[in-house]
DNA sequence: CTGATTCATCGTAGATTGCCGATGAACGAT
DNA sequence: ATCGTTCATCGGCAATCTACGATGAATCAG
């Protein structure tokens, strides 16, 4: 297409006056890739499918499962909660984790309609 | 203090001698991980899906639908490229970018089994 | 109360990511 | 052969991520 107006857009990275604006990633795109960079480690993932496997998990037996400090499985655990992966609920001095399910099917939602 | 026998794990670190040894996170994980991280920006989910409506699309094509430099486009069309979700075909001075749909039909399948 | 256990958070070092402008390589057209 | 177009790659900078030890908060046992 040989743009005979607007002149020539020098690198058309401003996106100041297009016609036809750019989409700028949508909110169902921002989700899905929010959900998807929680699950962009692999130690993350391995957490994940160990609650979806025994439902219910507190963090020393997670920690117990990995070669990697308490601090750092303390850390992934926290990715996965911000990203509403997984819920923690305090059960006298440990923490119980568990799968949260409505988010993990929005996920897969999300990724089926790819 | 003699070292001799194990006393107590210290930290339980170095996962050296536990009975049942810590699973490290599997190939199927790492896989799943790595397309997750693939997906883990807005920008190529939205590439990814553009890319899924469209069929085919060349990079310039691509570049005009976002507010980045052409630089920053390809360098994210290399990462999905790297992770085998998306293909480029050199067609004369262009390439030509569509899906990998095999990939795409794993990472459905990896996600689905969550 | 004291001490032990469990987990989160802080601070930090090193690696990776995201973005850009500039440059290079490949191709079609003149 | 030379030019313009299209795209990849390089170099660099700021921000984020991953990992760790150390420390703090909360709880239970004695």
């Amino acid at each position: 297409m040989s743009p005979t107006q607007q002149a020539r857009a020098p690198v058309r990275k401003g996106r100041r006056n297009s016609p036809a604006a750019p989409p700028d990633p949508s909110p169902t795109d921002v989700a899905l890739a929010r959900l998807a960079k929680a699950l962009g480690h692999p130690t993350r993932v391995t957490i994940v499918r160990m609650l979806s496997a025994q439902g219910v998990c507190n963090c020393g037996d997670i920690v117990c499962q990995h070669p990697l400090a308490q601090a750092t499985v303390s850390q992934h655990l926290k990715v996965l909660k911000d990203a509403g992966l997984v819920q923690g609920e305090i059960d006298g001095p440990r923490v119980c984790y568990c799968i949260h399910p409505e988010t993990v099917k929005k996920l897969k939602a999300l990724v089926g309609a790819l």
